[in-house]
DNA sequence: ACAAACTTTCAATTATTTTTGAAAGTTTAA
DNA sequence: TTAAACTTTCAAAAATAATTGAAAGTTTGT
């Protein structure tokens, strides 16, 4: 295989990922162009890699600036924008963790245990709801904190140490 | 919060967050209907409750079937078949993550391992290719592994009981 | 073998999401 | 202040995904 199919094959294969994960195929393959381009990317160059409009590319990359894993660059003498993306992997895992965190999870927990904590009548049907949403309440919860402690972990200058040591 | 508003509610919830984790809406409301449900529901109970026609119900149940975490129940004197979820939530997230490492992770790092094995050219554009790429497949794999360990060990009897003690 | 009671399939329709492109907006340099 | 070089916005169009419903398929009892 020579570097241009990989390239494509590589950009193809992450956005079908992303859109697996509910994220926009566009928004997956242009974070997955510009991890793997050594140097900042233009908004034109993104276009004609991907074949997609400006105002499609403008808006992803906006997207992708909100979730913290892209960043704008400015070079010298030139007018135009150019993108980067978090290249570190643990900190790209620990940036998206934490958004969905916030954007997805704690939502749905505020939700679970407003529904779980109504007054239940004496029938099996409402002992069960409250029973099985109390037990999810406590699961996603549970799930939730330990990514955070992972990431944390990770992030942590003497874990990374540590984590290096054992490889 | 009355029970039929909180049971609504949670139902809507859960397939909001199926949808953000590109899981089909319906498939998880149904998967949330039974969730919460004390016994096994009909296909006819089914599309009554979430409003939804006969063969969209067939097709999400089946689904739901092959992801293992809905089972098809029948009763002594009935015809008809009934379905109930899989309500044990570390069994439940188990079954999600191989599912999901099976389908869609494991075919990923199939190809994540092609496009990174590529011979490169010594220029820098190429070389940092390789590099990203295989940093992304070492991490991808080790993510995956994680997980399974994870559910490896919940599923295990002893882990379990020593989960038990530490709550 | 027949028919009643179900379930599944799939082409057509409908709903949702994504994309486009041109107008409006912004910034910079002269 | 003007205009060139950009970026953003958003209504309309296109693409994609989900849903319907009726016909075909299956199972069970008589």
């Amino acid at each position: 295989m020579e570097f241009k199919e990989a390239k494509n094959k590589f950009v193809q294969t992450w956005g079908a990922l992303g859109s697996q994960w509910g994220i926009n195929k566009t928004m997956a393959q242009i974070h997955a162009l510009l991890m793997i381009s050594n140097e900042a990317v233009s908004m034109e160059d993104i276009m004609e890699e991907l074949q997609i409009s400006r105002g499609n590319a403008s808006m992803n990359l906006r997207a992708l600036m909100d979730w913290g894993i892209v960043y704008k660059e400015f070079k010298a003498g030139e007018r135009k924008e150019f993108f980067t993306a978090e290249k570190d992997l643990d900190e790209l895992a620990a940036k998206i963790s934490r958004e969905r965190s916030k954007r997805e999870i704690k939502p749905a927990l505020k939700i679970l245990k407003e529904v779980s904590t109504i007054e239940a009548s004496d029938s099996a049907e409402e002992k069960h709801f409250v029973d099985q949403t109390t037990k999810l309440y406590d699961f996603v919860l549970k799930a939730d904190n330990m990514l955070d402690k992972m990431t944390e972990f990770n992030e942590n200058w003497l874990g990374k140490l540590v984590i290096k040591m054992m490889k």
